[in-house]
DNA sequence: CACTTTCGTTGGATCGATTCAATTTTTGCT
DNA sequence: AGCAAAAATTGAATCGATCCAACGAAAGTG
């Protein structure tokens, strides 16, 4: 019924056009690919034919399958698509990636699903030249997903173990260390963590034992570069709290009440993201406590974001965008080895962080 | 030379694995498409050979091609494809695009390109279901492009006078009108306003008769709006200055010079787009006017941003999220006639404005 | 035991283009 | 005009899958 209008479903192929301009399918093809190849009447003849049945240019399904290249990288991740125009880390990192895509002309495509059937499917079916995995949650089951597409794909911020994944990250430890050493050089000796997952799904004060089995080895490197610094000037580190959290505000939120119920509340904050270092100086200064002088705040990753949060965030800088270029090179020039990177990160010491009182 | 690790680039079709198996190719696909209805024992023995010879699955490349959906919409602009990422409006924009598209299981394509060149190949060339077009620079050509694909497409955010593409936007001259009436109620009677482009590529003092051959309606539907109200307070509005810019902070701030170079300064600005008015927030700071009881801002937009500024921007809310679901609805259920939704804005007032001094 | 269902499998047709070797037409030159 | 070289055109093969009508074998029925 709906085909009254016109009564037709647009099915206006190449070959269509080339049997009313009266030529075969290559010339028609050529008219389209390689004008100048083709004679200029003819050109003429099979565009006006084109025009008047209202062709659309050659489909690029069609071309796909033979060219084979799609040319647009796929960038997954665990979480829901907004996710990416949301979370401050990952739009930086995009707006790496976006900057690499431009120069090459590359498109990109976002994957992802919260649901697990369907980024399944999603993967499977992306439409792609090669993937960069975000690990964030579920960080495992996308890489092994990726990797059964068989194309090229690096994990992004993830110290993966497995080195035959490309994976492009961080010292974890090192910045993890020049964080911890910078509090500890300002005379604090009264700690707490805020850690990012070390598995999914959980959040919580950690124990060694769940720290030993962590799926996530970027958030163990880190708590071991904070801890390595601390015992070094002689902490107790088993009595440092670690709060697992989510990294949303809810979680780090839960984190903090736990932390500051204790009796010797800390005079400096560890958090493995600034996202939970800016909600934490949120809740701090609603509770009445001023940072740096109460608490000092250190966070990690280096988003805008932490250059005008209030006070300013002492934090350790990713080379977020390098990062993402970095990635897309390895998708586009994929036939070397596997590409590990491990880049340097670098203290940015702003006003959330001073000595403690006294 | 690089093919004599294990020399072959994957060439495992479907069809081989078939053979390997010794069924059809038929029952291949079915293995992987409908595996209730093949026997287990050949199921078995399919996915043995698939899994033996290093096969990835049906390739998306071919059963695209039959299936004829991509279940992805492209989000075309003719800006660098980090303006996704990084305009504020932008990103809220895709925050709504992205919820509609996760709750649907499509996928999201970014196209886009500055060069232009590049961009209508990558429109040409997209795989994708349909268009999202943000029209902001380069809006009627984006569109143009986007038309010729022949694919359903919804122009965003553009007044398009062209009532046979399917848009959607606000209804700009009720929004401009509230914010200039706003303002005149509180007393004020010198105004300047900060325009979005009215054509591309300039920028600078407009004249009416620039105003009049606008490329884009929306600017011009903004300005209207602004200047009803004030003509209908009886303020001569030949006389109040037009400062078109690129809607970044460069042009920003040189409208800002031009405006306050002149003798009669304006008690209140009236800025097309939170992010012009957020920079006037901060040039006016910077040059020693107090925010509002010198001069009063507002914006056009309504972006999370505005709330947090310095002051909290007084702005026109657009459902800048529910835009953005619509237009995924639109392009997804693309049989009815071509939809055109004008969705209204609110007044969101704030400290940025108040009643000018004396 | 013949006869109908049901189930699983087969292989050809199709999706919409590009490519390339072969062929035809045009052009250029004497 | 005659012939070689250059340019334009043709059409079959290909890309990698899915779909479906037809068919063979096994199971069920009188």
């Amino acid at each position: 019924m709906a085909s009254l209008t016109a009564g037709n479903r647009r099915p206006v192929r190449l070959a269509d056009i080339a049997k009313a301009a009266g030529v075969s399918h290559g010339t028609a093809s050529n008219v389209f690919s390689r004008p100048e190849i083709v004679r200029e009447e003819v050109r003429e003849r099979v565009r006006a034919a084109a025009e008047a049945m209202g062709y659309g240019g050659p489909d690029p399904k069609g071309r796909l399958l033979r060219a084979g290249k799609v040319n647009a990288i796929g960038v997954a991740t665990a979480e829901p698509l907004s996710y990416f125009f949301e979370d401050p880390f990952a739009r930086v990192m995009m707006a790496g990636i976006s900057q690499a895509c431009d120069a090459t002309g590359a498109g990109i495509s976002l994957v992802s699903a919260a649901n697990n059937e369907q980024l399944a499917w999603n993967i499977q079916s992306a439409l792609v030249d090669g993937f960069i995995v975000f690990c964030i949650e579920g960080g495992s089951r996308l890489v092994e997903l990726a990797r059964e597409r068989k194309l090229p794909f690096v994990a992004l911020d993830l110290a993966s173990e497995d080195g035959s994944v490309a994976a492009i990250g961080v010292d974890n430890i090192a910045g993890a260390s020049m964080a911890a050493r910078h509090l500890t050089d300002l005379g604090h000796r009264r700690f707490a963590v805020l850690a990012l997952p070390f598995a999914d799904g959980r959040t919580g004060l950690v124990s060694p034992e769940q720290v030993r089995v962590a799926t996530y080895a970027g958030t163990r490197d880190r708590l071991t570069g904070y801890l390595q610094e601390l015992s070094r000037v002689g902490i107790d580190i088993s009595k440092v709290p670690v709060y697992e959290t989510a990294n949303d505000a809810a979680s780090t939120k839960a984190g903090l009440e736990t932390i500051f119920a204790s009796e010797a509340a800390p005079t400096a904050i560890l958090a493995m993201s600034d996202r939970m270092a800016l909600v934490a100086l949120e809740w701090l200064h609603a509770r009445g406590l001023d940072v740096p002088s109460d608490v000092s705040v250190v966070g990690f990753d280096g988003v805008p974001e932490a250059k005008v949060s209030e006070p300013p965030l002492t934090t350790i800088a990713q080379p977020i965008v390098e990062m993402g270029r970095l990635a897309v090179k390895a998708i586009l020039d994929s036939d070397g080895p596997v590409s590990r990177h491990q880049l340097p990160v670098e203290l940015i010491v702003r006003a959330s962080s001073g000595p403690p009182r006294g």
